[in-house]
DNA sequence: CGATCGGTTGAAGACCTTCAAAAGCAGTGG
DNA sequence: CCACTGCTTTTGAAGGTCTTCAACCGATCG
């Protein structure tokens, strides 16, 4: 019954405007930059979309472009010899995909369109380019880099030190707060990605989440139907993470 | 008796030498620079040492520079409400630290040297400015931090996906692929960091660490006496990363 | 309408942790 | 030089957390 209630929010009326006009502009790479210099870097980039489901780059492919997610969920994962997927990470719109392949000029994992979505296509070569000449969109683009170290070390931090429920707890909290960055509600939100690729992410079993979903969702904290998921207590949540009850 | 054969190469005679003579020139920024390029990085980057036990810089603390590690090793940690560590790195020669602090202009770990050490201090602001002018730096430098991202993504995977042994042989042959990058023996080194340390990086305890090591050593892939290690059979450990047996 | 996929739930067991004790080793000061 | 102290490491035994295996349910889809 909830699931009408939250629409996927993917605005396919904007895919064709411009950085300028984006509403994605604070979190991406234009962010600080002169007007004049957005329409260049809007030259630069093109418009791709990508069904669900749908290959954006393959582990091994040349690296190409940069790819800006402006609408959909993607993950990123590694396929090993036995055809087994590892998910490495979940991106949403305003992440960029693709950072991890500029040292081999090759790409190293797979991305998948976990909902049908629509990208900016930015051709590195390009973007290096005119960096040269915006100091702003270089110094972006160093944050934007930096920030996605910052949170794998957090990941790391999490599948290095927690127990199931505080993996869990921190989850949830990352994606409350990742939504809630980009206008959607933060403790109201729609899961993409199934229990066993939440289980594979977090290192655990897909038995092991909805176990947690269920007691988290007895103990009040949140309240949980499929992949409806809403945080009814988000203090409680973070208490979590502290006290390894 | 094995410890007085592996020097530990901190050959402080370089340390005023500028980046053209560096040993680690191949691993480093300067990679790709015309010589007379590398002259004007090496203007805006100073010497700094730093005493076994000393940190380089704490968690919270603005950011001004990147460091780049000459000699010695470094560990990067966070400190929990308990005081805590939990380790998100170690880190050796020709590697840089700090990258995670461009994003807040602020520090969000703590950099220890686990023996005495030599960094190249670069400022962020000179070193951004810089890379304007020099393409290849520039380009050098978004390959580095792609570097980055990419080991953590490896060990994101190994966090999630692999059982105790496979992450200590992983851990192992990781650091022999470094070890060997820098022109040491790939099967013959010294750790510098303690069962513990080694622990709380692979999300383990000192006691399966040390247990691990002994069975290593029983089933001939190693030879452990302390901190000394010998990979006795490089494929063993490699296929064990396979077949988790 | 059977088949497939995603999700839930229970029971048994593996893997790793926790607790504990003791030995090794390094540095310090008498 | 040796004893002392603190830190690191080893090793054993017990116990907990999470996985594995298995059965079942509901929804979706050709």
């Amino acid at each position: 019954m909830l699931l009408q209630s939250i629409p996927i929010k993917v605005n396919l009326t904007h895919l064709k405007e411009s950085c300028t006009s984006c509403s994605l502009h604070e979190l991406c790479l234009p962010f600080g930059m002169r007007l004049d210099d957005v329409e260049l870097l809007d030259k630069i980039t093109a418009n791709r979309k990508c069904r669900r489901g749908e290959r954006l780059y393959h582990s091994g492919e040349p690296f190409q472009s940069l790819y800006v997610i402006k609408s959909g969920f993607f993950k990123v994962f590694d396929l090993d010899e036995e055809g087994k997927e590892k998910i490495v990470g979940f991106y949403m719109p305003g992440e960029i995909l693709g950072m991890e392949a500029i040292n081999k000029n090759r790409f190293h994992y797979n991305a998948v369109a976990m909902e049908d979505a629509a990208v900016c296509e930015t051709p590195f070569g390009a973007l290096e380019k005119l960096s040269h000449t915006i100091p702003a969109l270089s110094h972006q683009f160093h944050k934007l880099m930096s920030r996605e170290i910052m949170q794998e070390h957090e990941h790391i931090l999490l599948l290095g030190t927690m127990r199931a429920p505080q993996r869990v707890a921190a989850f949830l909290l990352n994606l409350s707060r990742r939504f809630a960055a980009r206008g959607y509600s933060p403790t109201h939100f729609y899961l993409r990605m199934t229990r066993e690729e939440i289980g594979n992410y977090l290192g655990l079993t897909l038995e092991t989440i909805s176990r947690l979903f269920a007691k988290f969702h007895e103990d009040g904290l949140i309240s949980v139907h499929s992949r409806d998921i809403e945080i009814r207590d988000l203090a409680g949540l973070q208490k979590l993470l502290e006290h390894p009850a």
